[in-house]
DNA sequence: GATGAATGAGACTTCATTCAT
DNA sequence: TATGAATGAAGTCTCATTCAT
């Protein structure tokens, strides 16, 4: 069945997300979807199979914000990185570092699905700046998706959660680089 | 033995780094460090104890580099950063994030020792060149550590390893803001 | 569907040959066939009655040869069951052997089938040279039975195949006692 | 211990022989053995290292029958090797031949083993006759090894356990041949 | 008659941890 | 202090078999 289907994925991402690759057992994803186990191996080889499949149900920035401004653009696209991470956590991003040694896929994965997306969330971003004349012409989106995303992860990850005037700041101490 | 505890824990955080949390096995320690089993539990009561102490033998930025220009100083920093993550891998960042629900003592351990060590680092950076004029009054290093530390982290996520261009290209981007 | 039938005896047969008791598993069976797992339990009540319907499949020895000589007709006769063997492979015979103490009747079949026509086809070659007054009256087919397929049996189990001249030396041994 | 030791490799050798290779499960030799499953892994690897030790087990033929006589020594080693065959049964063999596809080592390791001490125990038999100028010169003793071991493969696997004076009956067959 | 989908039971194996010495 | 030996608990995966369609 398609739901299925569906609940073994939320299941198998959701305890990811929650106790990672150790703690997402296939008993524990059987159980939460409400099937048995050989269930999900119907559906998947093996434990790292579903894993990787469970790395693409996680959220894309498929339509970045668009206010008119560079700088509030990317504030906004910030809050919402930050806003998105405290909800699912940080630890699915550690899962696939932590398990790139053993399991580079699940990295490969994730590159592919979330990385790519936010690239091309802060492409679209400087893109429409660029055609307002707001920015430098040789910016390079990827510097740009690195230091703003890469701020919220080293932030969380040597301090943790930052207050809500962070978002701003750290765009403010950007934004003459950019211009 | 005091050659016994170190041999311990440098096998301990070799296997964290290199193999995750789960690939940390109290029989590689042991076997690592050339000792048996219960000699490892003599020292640490839980597997997860001998982790939290391997933690905090991870390196630290003691002395930051000291070029007498803002953005060299930076360049350098990061380039350490990016060196040293080479070097160990960044799974050890993915393992205190992945086992931060279970475990949060790893993270806590981690900010700490290394992220209070690359805040001070920057710290001490940014004090220079302002002693010799060379910044604003009002940056704050701890938004300039988050950028910068946190641009490494968001291009290896999303991309990989990043080229050797690459760390001079991040700070050039965010000098504007600096100075 | 004939051809069904057929197609799972096939399958059945050939796995059991090849991958013993074990590895002819029902769904191995189904795929090789072309069929559904359910399919198979149309036909059979179980795995094991399966495998007994499967052993009767295995080749007979219909038409003893009819050199002329008692000698020649042995080794042919010899000769055909190493080929024989060689093809399908002795792990068949060991499957039988191997689960009399849980399943006897697959070695009964087995009996029934293959052991009895190899009694058939050496009674009919020590009747033909007993009519030519190439024999002893006395001589037991059964006995000569046992030593000629029996050599290769025990020669295949401590040593491995025979070459090409081992089935003429055996008979050539043998001959003394027969004439 | 060196009693668990005894005991692992008894309960297995039995289990293998009574239930196959499948049916030695490690929890069923750990059950047999009075120990934990943990303790069998700790002094085997893996069930099929388990398995290839325990054929090793098996009973030699060492002390072959020396009765002055060719015949009478055959007879009596066709005996003894139908005695032991019938307390320990022919199913051991099944299990090495069965699994030959899957675990070749199992029969190399009968081969080493017990064919071997077959071998040798035919080899002295006729050694010793023709010392006493009881055989042909050219005899070749793996050919009457194959002979008399097989009859009773052969006779076992055809039609059952022989009755008691088959073995007699066999040598006297073959007898014209030896001498 | 045929099958897609499901599952209870059980197999092999690993690991953190303990205990007697 | 150190260790050889042991184990409870749990994990991944397979398989014979069933049931609704």
């Amino acid at each position: 069945m398609a739901s299925t289907d569906t609940a073994i994925l939320e299941a198998a991402a959701e305890l990811l997300s929650q106790r990672g690759y150790r703690g997402m057992t296939v008993a524990a994803v059987a159980a939460a979807a409400g099937v048995s186990q050989p269930t999900v191996y119907l559906r998947y080889a093996s434990k790292h199979d579903l894993a990787v499949a469970a790395i693409a149900r996680r959220p894309f920035f498929a339509n970045p914000p668009d206010t008119g401004d560079l700088t509030e653009d990317l504030i906004a696209l910030l809050t919402d990185i930050v806003a998105t991470a405290e909800t699912i956590g940080l630890s699915i991003i550690g899962v696939v570092l932590a398990e790139e040694p053993e399991h580079p896929e699940l990295l490969a994965r994730w590159r592919a699905a979330v990385g790519s997306s936010v690239l091309r969330a802060v492409d679209e971003i400087i893109d429409r700046a660029r055609s307002r004349g707001q920015t430098r012409d040789d910016l390079q989106p990827g510097l740009v998706a690195d230091l703003v995303v890469g701020a919220y992860l080293a932030h969380y990850t040597h301090e943790g959660r930052p207050d809500s005037a962070w978002a701003r700041q750290i765009v403010e101490t950007l934004r003459p680089g950019l211009t």
